[in-house]
DNA sequence: TTGCATGTTCCGGA
DNA sequence: GTCCGGAACATGCA
């Protein structure tokens, strides 16, 4: 699930009952997922401090305190959840902050990410200068000179966080189809008109994600049929739709609206 | 039992 | 240095 779409909703619960409030208690019940702390380093950094307003970069949230910042990321299965006393716990919990009248739990089946401790402004930047510019914080101009300087495949350009930070799979593969560019087309020979698609096709799948906090499933996005992929029939024009392996990533696009020669 | 999954990182090779 | 594919990570499900 969580791309930037479902981190900009993490981001609001963590806002919404996490900013200003005092952590009394840091639970640690999976330590598989501190990836550069200790439950006893988590516990002593964050217990007494206070949350403020976080924060997002990509696909990282930045739970910033008064103190250290927690950084949290949520792999492909990873969520943050706001859970009033008495609420029952989940095998799937891993981190729990306490507060006063709840906690916040970070859960994750499968753990390929987690988080992290940044205790100074370094250790932040470490991590938030590896990502690209947001993809939220996009201009035209950015993402023109992003394409034209890069002879790499659309797919795997869009994918790597340093060029462009918070777009996944899901949301690629539906800005790719809704712009009608092929997903391996080089970067660098797009025609304008289609780096124009593409930028305000990114614009309008984020614009209409965010408040929801995930990539919607409609009947007339891409994700109303991936799922039924290959074979499915495109929302747009009916044929069936194709699934490949594209820039290390499975792929859901339409040989008919996306051709792969230019057009 | 096998293959696949919306994420990231590391490695070898072109 | 750049780019790509593949494997690895941990877990559940069809």
């Amino acid at each position: 699930m969580p791309e930037l779409p479902d981190v900009e909703g993490f981001r609001r619960v963590l806002s919404e009952h996490g900013a200003g409030r005092r952590i009394e208690r840091v639970r640690v019940l999976d330590d598989g997922v501190l990836r550069d702390t200790t439950p006893q380093g988590l516990g002593r950094a964050l217990s007494g401090q206070r949350f403020g307003e976080p924060g997002r970069v990509g696909k990282w949230l930045l739970g910033y305190t008064d103190g250290p910042t927690v950084l949290l990321h949520f792999g492909m299965t990873g969520q943050l959840l706001w859970c009033p006393q008495q609420a029952e716990g989940h095998r799937h919990d891993r981190v729990a902050f306490q507060l006063d009248d709840g906690e916040l739990r970070y859960r994750d089946m499968r753990k390929l990410q987690g988080l992290r401790l940044a205790t100074d402004e370094a250790a932040l930047r470490a991590v938030v200068d590896d990502q690209g510019r947001d993809a939220l914080a996009m201009t035209r101009d950015d993402l023109e000179k992003l394409l034209t300087r890069s002879g790499r495949q659309l797919k795997a350009l869009l994918s790597d966080q340093s060029a462009v930070a918070g777009l996944g799979n899901i949301t690629i593969d539906e800005i790719l189809w809704r712009a009608r560019v092929f997903p391996i087309r080089k970067a660098s020979e797009l025609g304008s008109g289609e780096r124009e698609r593409l930028f305000a096709e990114m614009w309008r799948v984020l614009d209409e994600s965010v408040p929801a906090g995930q990539v919607p499933s409609y009947a007339s996005w891409l994700t109303g049929a991936r799922d039924d992929a290959p074979g499915a029939p495109c929302p747009r024009c009916g044929a069936a739709l194709a699934k490949e392996r594209m820039g290390g990533r499975s792929t859901v696009y339409c040989p008919q609206c996306q051709p792969a020669a230019c057009g």
